[in-house]
DNA sequence: GTTCACGATAGTGTATACAATTTTGTCTTT
DNA sequence: AAAGACAAAATTGTATACACTATCGTGAAC
């Protein structure tokens, strides 16, 4: 899409985030950085800007780029606007389903559990979300699937921000009955278990916890 | 959220995209824009990114920005995926409905009545996407609305690319009639209205007919 | 001892300079 | 005259320089 160099910034900014190398509220200085990646500031910059309308990161004029700290009203809009998105999903992936989208979507679930036996924990989040844009992408609605990819981001962040012990274990389980009903072509079942899977893992969220930051205003609210 | 100044330019050129005074595919050279701006490069290249990141140009590698000219399949998916989201935020909107929300919705309309008489085109555009953008912000859900908003940007250029004559003139009805169908508290009605809202919109656009462009390869394909 | 003022330092915001690439125009060759 | 090669101009990509703001530490006043 655009240059390749302030990609591979963002990319590895990205996964220090997601992969919560980076705590929320860490400042991101931007000669530090540049200096880490051996480009200018002009590059970091980009990679910043970019990174911050996808949400992962927030700037303050004048005083620099921090990694988000989603709050816990914003974590749950994210996870009311997944479930509306996905609800019509499912809806719309059953208009026009075939064998083969079916048998993608199970190769992907074979991907999760091989995932999960690993212990490979950034490997099996990011796993766990592409599951939800791969559907997207097999409707072939590449639009759909851009929006939902960087909402997944997002959750990525708030899942690692506010998991108590991630009870993700069932993701996949949850993901099987899915597709279990989307081959059954059960619209009703797979628009619920699509719901309620989202509800759980929202639900698997300790919102009324404390939570890691690297942020001293939010550490101290 | 950025820079003020950035954000200015961001604003103007959007105006000047969404209004159609810079047509699908025209160059947006950054001395150019950065003279008539009164800036540096610096500042013209964070607008171009921003816009990039919203769709609405795009920049390919060494060779420049360019107005965005949304493929026929692009738009469909666009189209797909607000009728997927406004399905479900009125199901949402049902959900915590109140006599001011509805007031909200009702003010909102009598301003689009106003612009119709006014003949003011791209304000009448910009209202009639505001109402949905509205709808999402009465929700209380600004992730929400800031999707939405992003998606009806995009529908705009759309709009203004492949509108025969626009057929718009009844979307402030069908926004009334949704309107009152959420007062009325009818669920499926309001479901049902919204999407054929939609798909009247979509339907009003002329995918198979010659479009002005400034983009060659699109005007010989 | 606490608070305020002020200077030093570090960091961001913008402009400019330079490098690399693409585009354009001209000239040569056939 | 048409096609290709090469040079010149224009444009983008990146780095650096400068200006402005915020932060931190020190010291004076109370």
């Amino acid at each position: 899409m655009e240059n390749s160099t302030t990609f591979t910034i963002v990319e590895a900014l990205t996964r220090a985030i997601v992969e919560h190398r980076l705590l929320p509220g860490a400042k991101l200085a931007e000669q530090k950085l540049a200096s880490h990646f051996g480009v200018s500031r002009t590059l970091i910059r980009q990679a910043l800007f970019q990174l911050s309308q996808n949400k992962l990161i927030r700037m303050e004029p004048a005083r620099g780029a921090f990694v988000a700290a989603p709050s816990v009203e914003e974590a749950q809009q994210v996870f009311s606007v997944r479930r509306m998105i996905e609800a019509e999903m499912v809806r719309g992936f059953l208009k026009d389903v075939t064998p083969a989208k079916i048998n993608a979507l199970k190769a992907h679930i074979k991907q999760e559990r091989e995932a999960v036996h690993q212990e490979d924990v950034s490997g099996r989040t990011e796993l766990l979300g592409d599951f939800h844009v791969r559907m997207a992408e097999l409707m072939g609605n590449q639009v759909l699937a851009e929006i939902l990819g960087e909402l997944i981001s997002r959750c990525a962040l708030i899942t690692l921000m506010y998991q108590s012990r991630h009870a993700a274990e069932h993701s996949t389980a949850e993901h099987e009955d899915i597709v279990d009903a989307l081959a059954a072509k059960d619209e009703a079942l797979a628009v619920q278990l699509m719901d309620e899977h989202l509800v759980h893992v929202e639900a698997s969220l300790t919102f009324d916890r404390k939570i890691p930051t690297h942020d001293i205003a939010l550490a101290l609210a």
